[in-house]
DNA sequence: TCTGGGGTCCTAGGACCC
DNA sequence: TCTGGGGTCCTAGGACCC
């Protein structure tokens, strides 16, 4: 590559962002175990948002729920989660990447998938991470790839604070022996079938028979998970501005609910905020979906069309409600959401 | 010491139409 | 003693991601 210029996707990821936006303005938690999530009080119910590197060598991870977290590391200082100052934190990050002349793709509060042409792709990730940690104080990790899928794989590698590039060349060797769940898209489920069939590793799904997967996973699915093993993805960096599918608010009880005049009020406050959000955005809905957990954790959905596009608010908890009166609410319940698929 | 809240995309089955 | 075969749309659920 002497001197050449090439055409590269890195990916760009912010070190642990939760947690240190919140020690930008508390430095004195600086090397402590921190815990960010919910209200902050780990006795409610609530999962874990963001954990420092000393909490999670407690077996604390981003997902744990609050009271196991204070059960694993009573000594945790549990902060409430502040969306806003996380917000105006992805803004001034953003802002920095966007310097750089190349294009830019946010893929979250903290990652974002640049498109460049560099003669030094290495020393270019070096100066987003300078860049990045003069405008916001944060540090990032940067990888990069021929697309998104190994640019994203080699930002994980570069973690904390480093750049590694993984690439066509190299895919075989960093990731062919590697459980197939370290891909994207490879979850619990889609790995425990896997290992029913046989495959546990990257290099055993890029081997296994695409016709066979499909049987197994749907026609789309499943020749896709294969291209996966291989390190494939043609999908672009795009700087457009991608407009929501839908808008949603649910809320889980501290306490599940068992009178359904209370579900039926709840679900009204939240239709509301709803059709609030729909208004704030310029957005109509064209269909009401309600979400119902209950005390055993099982999940339901009903929805109903709404005749034309709206955002008033009677309408939009008029539908939710005429779609709450699909359910059987037998048990208790631990949690109502709306959600508006917009039109 | 159980399991948040915001989303996206895919699948399967039934309805409906030609 | 017959009742095809597509396509497309809608809905509920599942899986995944940050």
């Amino acid at each position: 590559m002497l001197g050449g210029v090439e055409r590269v996707v890195l990916h760009v990821d912010l070190d642990q962002f939760i947690v240190a936006v919140e020690l930008l303005r508390r430095p004195e938690l600086r090397g402590l175990p921190v815990l960010v999530g919910g209200s902050g009080d780990p006795t409610e119910r609530g999962v874990v948002a963001g954990a420092s590197y000393e909490a999670r060598e407690h077996r604390v991870v981003s997902g744990t729920p609050l009271r196991t977290a204070a059960a694993r590391c009573p000594e945790a200082v549990f902060l409430p989660a502040d969306r806003e100052t996380y917000l105006a934190a992805s803004v001034e990050v953003m802002d920095a990447l966007r310097e750089f002349g190349a294009i830019v793709e946010e893929a979250g509060w903290d990652e974002a998938f640049l498109l460049a042409d560099t003669d030094d792709a290495r020393e270019f990730a070096r100066a987003i991470q300078r860049r990045v940690l003069q405008r916001s104080g944060l540090n990032c990790s940067v990888g990069i790839g021929d697309n998104k899928l190994r640019a994203k794989l080699a930002s994980g590698m570069a973690k904390p604070a480093g750049v590694f590039r993984l690439d066509v060349t190299d895919w075989v060797a960093v990731m062919a022996e590697r459980p197939a769940e370290a891909l994207l898209g490879v979850g619990p489920k889609t790995a425990r079938k896997l290992s029913a069939l046989g495959i546990d590793t990257v290099g055993g799904l890029a081997a296994a028979d695409p016709g066979e997967l499909a049987a197994a996973f749907g026609p789309a699915t499943g020749p896709w998970l294969v291209a996966l093993a291989h390190g494939f993805d043609s999908s672009p960096v795009s700087d457009e501005p991608r407009r929501p599918r839908s808008r949603g608010r649910e809320v889980t009880f501290q306490q599940d609910v068992r009178d359904p005049d209370r579900v039926r009020a709840e679900l009204a406050q939240v239709a509301g905020t709803v059709s609030d959000d729909l208004a704030a955005g310029g957005d109509v809905a064209r269909r009401v979906v309600v979400k119902i957990r209950d005390s055993r954790f099982a999940t339901h959905t009903h929805g109903v069309a709404l005749p034309e596009p709206t955002r008033d608010a009677a309408e939009i908890e008029r539908a939710a409600l005429r779609a709450l009166e699909s359910f059987a609410l037998q048990r208790p319940i631990r949690l109502v959401g709306v959600r508006a698929e917009l039109g």
